[in-house]
DNA sequence: TAGTGGTCTAGACCACATA
DNA sequence: ATGTGGTCTAGACCACTAT
């Protein structure tokens, strides 16, 4: 069927992948450098460095300018974990989301939020709770609270129709968030939204995002923890690039 | 003090990424093309290509060959976790990272245990249990299988020394990893070996190894809900690349 | 001094999009 | 037909490292 075209640089990677995967290269070792790829396979240098710089994004090899290229060690690898909004994720698993408003007014912050928002002691904030679900199930409750002079227009939105994090992405520019993974015993109130049995311990995503050097939205999502999982992903040196995947489980 | 050289493709990526941030380029926005930013810039081709291709890897913008560069929708972002092992993610916070082996055994496979290692219904498999401390707190369980074929020496090493996963990645060549994050009640026998409140719950990493297409190794690590959290990250549009950290919090 | 990686250029050919 | 991104080349200069 298809010739299946594959790139210089892309053979160039392969090759030094399989030795690697052979045993032929191990950890520490010295890498064949650009211009010994250059004469060994023919490429041009900037072909071969794009080769390594890749293999150098992907973890597999570390660069020392001056000096040489080496195996890196895998001891030192890391494996990713991909966080999405909940709706993009019920999406890509072709299942229906929808989301409930279960309450939504401007508050004074209490201490945990003043200090993820960085604000002062009584300051005001926006909050929504509500819940999310996936085909008629409740998997997520969100708490979110969001800087009342970032967001004029929070409190007239229809979230059951635009989550808070898809709007607020529209109003900002650009954003950075931060993330933190905990296992928490819920309160009454997580547990009832959530449809939760007793004992059953919740999955905590706490959120924080910035807009231009400030943050401007802090979430707390709880996750019922026997129908959502975090799931993981394959730091793949065979493959190209990095993947990722979120996953519900339907134990 | 130094003259902070900025390469040229940098400040091409900076002089796009200042746009984003103005308002200047909205999402999905086109980009300048190659051409283009020789033409303003006064870079070669090369190195517009750079700066664009660069940008891609961060999510920053989205490329499609004979149509154009677009500014990319960040509802799409997604964040990234980094899962490190255990005592390595100790030593980063400059703490001291021991070890103590509860068993090492060979035992039949349970259902589950098979399942992620493609084995048969009553293959072998080598189990070690361990906890790890960071100075001296419990903080992890580890329940690894690993398929007996590939590890012949297991069973004589020190684990105390070195963990499971470090010397695994001494004897294979390559590779991959995948992980699931979960919040569960513990069972007794975690429980005590962490040191855990009654009713307090885990958060549960399960990983699951492979070296040249195979899954080889499968552990279980629990960690304490109350002493221990996965630690976020920022996916950073305005810095370089992609960083991630992992953290304990000494709450 | 020779080798290394980091960067940059000014061309080039191709497949694909849009019009 | 023109423009786009994807790839590739054969040079080049630089800072750094090792010898």
């Amino acid at each position: 069927m298809s010739a299946e075209r594959i790139p210089r640089y892309q053979q160039v990677k392969d090759l030094i992948k399989q030795q690697i995967s052979d045993g032929t290269l191990k950890a520490h070792d010295r890498v064949p450098s650009e211009n010994e790829l250059v004469r060994s396979t023919g490429v041009s240098r900037m072909t071969a460095n794009r080769a390594l710089c890749e293999l150098t994004d992907e973890g597999i090899v570390e660069r020392v300018a001056g000096s040489g290229t080496f195996v890196a060690d895998l001891r030192a690898r890391s494996t990713l974990l991909e966080v999405r909004n909940i709706a993009e994720e019920v999406a890509l698993r072709g299942h229906t989301h929808t989301a409930r408003v279960v309450r939504l007014e401007r508050v004074t912050a209490d201490a945990e939020t003043a200090t993820a928002l960085k604000l002062g002691a009584s300051a005001n904030v926006l909050h929504a709770r509500l819940v999310h679900y996936e085909n008629g199930a409740p998997i997520q409750l969100e708490d979110r609270y969001v800087i009342a002079s970032f967001a004029s227009e929070f409190m007239q939105q229809d979230f059951a129709q635009e989550t808070p994090s898809a709007y607020l992405s529209t109003i900002a520019p650009l954003q950075d968030a931060e993330h933190v993974v905990r296992a928490e015993q819920p309160d009454r109130h997580v547990r009832e939204h959530l449809d939760m049995a007793k004992g059953e311990p919740c999955l905590l995503v706490v959120r924080r995002t910035w807009s231009k050097d400030r943050p401007v939205t802090f979430a707390r999502l709880y996750h019922p923890g026997s129908r959502f999982e975090l799931a993981g992903h394959v730091l793949s040196p065979g493959r190209r690039g990095l993947r990722a995947a979120d996953t519900k489980t339907s134990r």
